[in-house]
DNA sequence: CGTGTTATGTTAGTCACTAACATCTTAGTT
DNA sequence: AACTAAGATGTTAGTGACTAACATAACACG
């Protein structure tokens, strides 16, 4: 395999992979999750649901798939290393979620908006939220008690906010509803 | 139906409830959960399938029923109303797992156990915390967007608690774990 | 022009879960 | 004691997510 038969495929590959998701999403949008079957999924991506497993290990992964992690992980560990943990993990958050929320505004709504009304996704979260975790203390450098304990407690709170501001329909700022939860645990 | 029938049925109602959770334990420990399928937990306790699933509504069920949850609603209930939503949520928490901790430990455990050894149904426990939330917010008899936060903050860092206290195999206080978190949460 | 690698398709299966209908058990009635 | 209505359980047949084994097609390279 040379690197150009390599860059060909790779870019195959991810406009496969886009197609797939932008099909199930569309499909997700039009029937609602339930309704929309892997079958139905994969027809309209022009491939068969073996082909559909082998992009996404679960019909939920299509749905659920998270980009935004990274770049919280990036802030996190682009913060002044006298700040204490949770001031980084607050940090990172409020700002990624500004960057977030004004790039990719109506994508974010609408995947909340589907987690929202859809039980087998809301059910999932909580492994996105470990997933986060895992990557938010990898950023800090740390696995201790304490430091499980802190980014467990203001991941969940900054979903809360999430949650809320798709609930309401995404017209308050994310990042100042999540700002706004972080203080609520402050003041305790 | 008269009193004396439906007490009649009501027992064997429940008495073939706990065969089924109880086979289903058993085998979940002997062989795993995913090789334990609900046929053959349903064999073990002399029913069909069909009636497996009348009984609990998906096999995760079975191995996350908890009956702990109200003891801690009832604990909040009883704290003085001076008290912040956090503080009442603290000390029911702790006090609450005190008492699980003496009476319910060897259960508790494994099922903690078996939760941190099957993917399944850790992604199902933020189903579980939601669950937890509604009562905690009840029995606040509030829900606030801060007492939304504040809760699932909570929450999330006592199962932390919880859960590494099972993977250290049970021996620490349990109650203690869960203190130790909460202040680690005080001090941010 | 053959050859090996890689993406995809085909087929056949397992398992969780549901719905429709049949059967059996038991409580109350005559 | 026979009759009936209700409730619990079984039977059967299905759907849909997901997996594994093998077959085929497409393309890069020598």
């Amino acid at each position: 395999m040379t690197d150009s038969s390599g860059d060909w495929r790779a870019a195959k590959k991810l406009a496969t992979r886009a197609r797939i998701r932008a099909a199930a999403l569309k499909l997700f949008g039009e029937i609602g999750y339930d309704a929309a079957t892997v079958e139905r999924i994969a027809d309209a991506a022009s491939v068969t649901h073996t082909t559909f497993f082998r992009y996404f290990p679960t019909k939920e992964d299509v749905a659920l798939s998270d980009d935004y992690d990274p770049l919280i992980a990036e802030l996190i560990r682009t913060r002044p290393a006298n700040e204490s943990d949770a001031q980084k993990i607050r940090t990172a958050f409020v700002s990624g979620l500004e960057t977030i929320d004004s790039e990719f505004r109506d994508g974010l709504l609408a995947q909340m908006r589907l987690v929202l009304v859809t039980p087998a996704l809301r059910a999932r979260l909580w492994e996105e939220q470990a997933q986060t975790q895992r990557l938010v203390l990898d950023a800090l450098g740390t696995d201790t008690f304490e430091a499980r304990t802190v980014s467990s407690a203001l991941i969940a709170a900054a979903s809360v906010a999430i949650l809320a501001w798709a609930e309401a329909g995404g017209v308050d700022s994310l990042a100042g509803m999540v700002d706004r939860a972080f203080a609520a645990l402050e003041a305790e």
